[in-house]
DNA sequence: CGTCCTTTTGAGAGCGATCAAGCGGGGTGG
DNA sequence: CCACCCCGCTTGATCGCTCTCAAAAGGACG
């Protein structure tokens, strides 16, 4: 899992340079990932469920992960954040939140004061709004995923899934012939789609019997009927793309 | 359905008055409120899936509610919004959503055009932080329900419902002999909940028996048991609370 | 080479979906 | 005022998807 992290292709310099901000705010953002940015391996735990939660967290490289577990233990994973993404872990009470956060892959993340990133936002509106943005984002997907969980078969959450990460996580997007990685273990990704690992695998056989996918070393994966994918996935690419991909 | 609007106990004004915003920004959200409110009956469709999303959606009174729909007509409730909450349906890319957006009860709302109030967030911090802190709210209500539709039994995201719901709509909140009435078929609760509306019905009927809760008169809803129906819900009340209901 | 974690596969049980029929209440029209 | 209809609720029967338990195989790492 480790040696796969560059992958993403993003750079750390990424985030405050492809972003069309007034230079002020460029520079401020800047200072703050600077003073702030760490450094973790891949399955830290970096927020506990109850803990305080002092902290946005900007990820600069890498998968971040929301998650929450219930009483019985059923954990259900909320989001995956990926480089460019904020994850701002509160609720309806400032600094009160229910979520663990934990690091799918080595990254590093800025973990800015909950003030100070409210002060920065709060001085530069297209900072404001670039935050704004992302959240819209993180809501879309949610919805879009929420909505699979319910009802739908479990062929479909899972290849729902894979073309959410698929085409958040590569340049090229969704492609058929195309190797992408995920850094999930099939157990991560049932919570992620509310399936019992062992449910998982066995649809990822039974598409890679149908000659839909193919799933290899830790995930690895490979689409060869496109059509196929996205009919039972339930999207439409170019419109699941515009919900969840920000414009650059 | 219809007579039943008042019992939220919400009036219209109390967005503006209620919030704790300096004078200027508080007459530019009455201005901007009392220029695009609009009252819908029961049942109205406010925005189709794909339509295009001009407008932000501030709820005055009366409850909305967000939806997505799968081509294989499965429907899922994303979110409902009550008196004061805030539905901007939008996505990655602005003025791009796939929600649906409709009224639950009669109720009022004021649509405004989404352009007219980034401006008065630009314009007012207080007010960009109290979009936030309401978003805030509905991410955390969206995961907490999301955590319950991927493994957890009927029973669990259904007495989960309900507890939100009374949270949110009475000022009482959730107590046990209290009466509160949700506006929903049971239909709907199954939209809500990823159940059908069979088994909300059996559902229910069990917890019923149980003495867990009383249904009565489409929906008037008693709670017997409340330390049953919080260990059913698998909720901490107060946690809960702090976490979906904004401080006011 | 042994240990631990993940994946794979089998067998069985259970929860919730679906189909179907009957009930009940409120509104409408005769 | 009654008859009817429509819609939502209720209940039964059956089916099938997904869970759970279990065991074994494959890899990574010390």
């Amino acid at each position: 899992m480790l040696e796969r992290l560059e992958e993403t292709g993003l750079s750390e310099a990424m985030l405050p340079d492809q972003l069309h901000l007034p230079e002020e705010a460029q520079t401020l953002l800047c200072k703050l990932i600077h003073a702030h940015k760490r450094s973790y391996p891949a399955g830290t735990l970096l927020k506990l469920e109850g803990d305080d939660t002092g902290s946005v967290f900007l990820v600069l490289s890498g998968w971040l992960l929301a998650s929450k577990t219930l009483a019985d233990g059923q954990r259900q994973i909320v989001d995956i954040i990926l480089s460019g993404g904020i994850l701002e872990p509160t609720s309806a009470t400032p600094g009160v939140s229910a979520l663990e956060v934990e690091t799918l892959t080595d990254m590093t993340v800025a973990a800015i004061p909950r003030s100070r990133w409210h002060d920065a936002c709060g001085q530069f509106r297209d900072l404001a709004e670039l935050d704004h943005q992302i959240s819209d984002a993180a809501m879309s997907r949610m919805a879009e995923r929420m909505t699979r969980l319910g009802k739908a078969a479990a062929e479909t959450v899972i290849t729902y899934a894979l073309c959410e990460l698929c085409l958040r996580s590569t340049a090229h997007g969704l492609v058929e012939g195309m190797t992408f990685h995920i850094p999930m273990t099939q157990q991560q990704l049932g919570d992620f789609c509310g399936l019992s690992a062992v449910h998982i695998c066995r649809t990822l056989r039974r598409l890679e019997r149908n000659e839909v996918l193919s799933v290899t070393d830790h995930m690895d994966i490979v689409v060869h009927d496109l059509a196929t994918m996205a009919a039972i996935a339930e999207i439409d690419i170019d419109t699941l793309r515009q919900e969840i991909i920000p414009v650059a």
